[in-house]
DNA sequence: AAAAATCTTGTACAACTGTTCAATAACCGG
DNA sequence: CCGGTTATTGAACAGTTGTACAAGATTTTT
């Protein structure tokens, strides 16, 4: 019933030294989980292939982090710091305030998630987020409810600051189309062949499209009487 | 090896009196399948469960459909007429023309989505869409490919006509986009709960939000010269 | 009514699933 | 070097999976 919760890394005496003496094979079984289940979903996957891709024996992945489940959610759990960074991120938007408030938190929004994406760490988990989150199954809405509800909340409230006449149900949609198009960049993999091989996945030139695209839409859809004073 | 494709209605003399004389278990187990697929995922549904939602005994399904797969394909064979539906809309649109095009194609690419979301019959199918074709498994990219990349391919071309100075690769990425938000909005399920119980999933309030959201973020993200003429 | 085609069903199987456990090895502070 | 903790491993378990098959029931065609 109980297994080991991080039983190593507080006993071990030097932790620079694990990798010369022995390799983490806790992470590793991690990042393998991480990259099957963001390719082919959560139970697409079984735990003897995780532990093949991981090169350890079957037996080890259970030992650390027990059932399925709960090895699914030790990934967001892991990845849970970025969550504090993109908070206080917005919150420095929402503070410096100014005529491009919104703007600046749209950048907020997308730009860390685009970066993360593009980076060789965090690659998968955008992947994952992406993908494995949109179903109501008891693992994803217990991982929406404790990582991302809290963020959800903060980027609409910011919403509201920036555009005063949207009321919270506008801004909710707003968030919602918004984080639609960022997820699906995320998780997209025709827009190469759709393009005719014009564009490529990772290109850096989609960035500032998608903020336009995001901002925009968000001036577009709320009703507000006066985005920039033209009188 | 070779199952039965669609043996039974061929031979039947009166379709109409079948409904009379034997349920259509054929077609239950079609909605079973769309319904619990697009509810938890391919692979978390098992045939036998599939079996139970259509009340026929296990053998009936392998029997109708033959292999796990050929099911999952079925479904968009089933629905693959709305595909051709939305093409006309769409050509529809464009030819109309007029000033206000990019608003048109962007409703005849929301509102039969929207529509079907809304409809019992096409409820989870539009959910299926949304949530099981983001994986790179051979299954989703047979059908993405068969089904619904000449639907992209023709909205790209619309954005095109509506958005002359826009090049291939920013009439894709804008295409991309809008179906980011659109999937999402499909399948979200948090808009309640993050709305503090304003917004309900079926708001028909949202559906003009969307499409300004869509036209007003493709208008912003693409770099056009003069879209409304303002001398 | 006989024959052929189609539909229905219980049952079985081999492969695979997540999970557990006892035994062994490695490491640690003392 | 020694007891205690942690790590590692092979093996096995009971349950579930997709799939196939033969036998029977029903319908359609001849």
């Amino acid at each position: 019933m109980d297994t080991p919760l991080r039983p190593a890394k507080v006993s071990r005496t030097l932790l620079d030294r694990e990798s010369d003496i022995r390799p983490d094979r806790r992470q590793a079984i991690l990042l393998a989980a991480e990259k099957l289940f963001a390719q082919s979903g959560y139970h697409a996957v079984t735990i003897r292939q995780i532990a093949i891709e991981a090169e350890v024996p079957l037996a080890l992945v259970g030992y650390y982090y027990g059932q399925k489940h709960a090895l699914f959610e030790a990934i967001f759990e892991h990845w849970s710091p970025t969550i504090d960074e993109r908070l206080t991120g917005l919150q420095s938007a929402v503070d410096a305030d100014g005529p491009e408030l919104l703007r600046h938190i749209v950048e907020a929004f997308v730009q860390p998630v685009l970066r993360m994406r593009a980076s060789a760490e965090g690659e998968f988990y955008a992947l994952l987020v992406a993908r494995e989150l949109s179903y109501a199954s008891p693992e994803a809405d217990r991982v929406l409810r404790r990582h991302f509800d809290p963020m959800a909340h903060a980027y609409i409230d910011a919403l509201q600051v920036a555009l005063p006449h949207a009321s919270v149900g506008d801004a909710a949609w707003a968030y919602q189309f918004a984080l639609g198009a960022l997820l699906h960049h995320m998780s997209d993999q025709r827009v190469a062949r759709l393009s005719h091989g014009v564009n490529t996945p990772n290109d850096v030139t989609s960035h500032p499209m998608l903020v336009r695209f995001i901002e925009g839409g968000i001036r577009a859809a709320l009703p507000a009487p006066a985005p920039q004073a033209n009188p």
